[in-house]
DNA sequence: GAAAGTGTATTATAGTAATAGTACAATAGT
DNA sequence: ACTATTGTACTATTACTATAATACACTTTC
């Protein structure tokens, strides 16, 4: 997980944003246990309450599930769900994208060639 | 000017943003003058002060001058540099939102249908 | 049962964003 | 010259973010 303290976003959200990506992503299964809040805060440098935060309110949208004592774990909704929600997330980056671009005036052809520079530029990272 | 003063960003921001993207739109000309700090305060139902901070960060980066008691004044990059500057945000989201795709699993090939889909939807709009 | 680990809550402090109100100097229009 | 407009500066207040330092309840482990 990368924090940026400086990029704006607060840090609670950037942990939330981050988790909810990688449960998109798969990296978590179901019931999997997450760091402790005061693991995870020594391992990003900041305060646990920032973590504690992030935790509290993710509890709130049904991702994680607290055991006082216990522990936080993750909860990964249904494959379904997960399927429908990569695309919705990446296509709403894209409608936005799309229409920034219609802004400036680059026109659709060009827009797509600009994406498969991106993409072609990916492949030598890693 | 679309200002959500419930979107995390700060507003004199938003105020940045929109500006420079009606500036690479080629909406203003070099030495257009901009709304007078009241004025947009009025227009979009904020603080003036919010303003007047956005128009003095826009003044630091120079892309407005400032005649104290004349107005703001628009100042446009030339055309060459106009160009390059807007592929290059655009570049800049694109790497973003392909790397996020591929965090996500999602195929360049699906990547490309995707946005074909969000350029095809904003037709129907305007 | 005791100790360590863990979640949660509380209070206090500092910095930033935004608002509110006021003031003053420079410009524009008459 | 006079007035209105405009840019800029300042203080005060409120809300949010983040940090710091504790405190307490529950669990895990022995």
């Amino acid at each position: 997980m990368k924090i940026d303290p400086d990029n704006g976003i607060p840090i609670y959200q950037q942990i939330i944003d981050g988790m909810h990506l990688s449960v998109l992503a798969g990296r978590y299964r179901d019931g999997d246990r997450v760091l402790p809040v005061r693991e995870l805060a020594m391992e990003l440098r900041i305060n646990p309450n920032t973590v504690a935060k992030a935790y509290r309110l993710m509890q709130d949208e049904g991702l994680l599930v607290s055991r006082p004592g216990g522990g936080n774990f993750i909860a990964v909704p249904a494959e379904e769900a997960l399927r429908r929600e990569r695309e919705e997330t990446i296509s709403a980056d894209l409608a936005k994208l799309a229409a920034k671009a219609r802004t400036l005036g680059i026109p659709p052809e060009r827009l797509r060639e600009l994406l498969d520079n991106a993409q072609q530029e990916r492949r030598g990272e890693s």
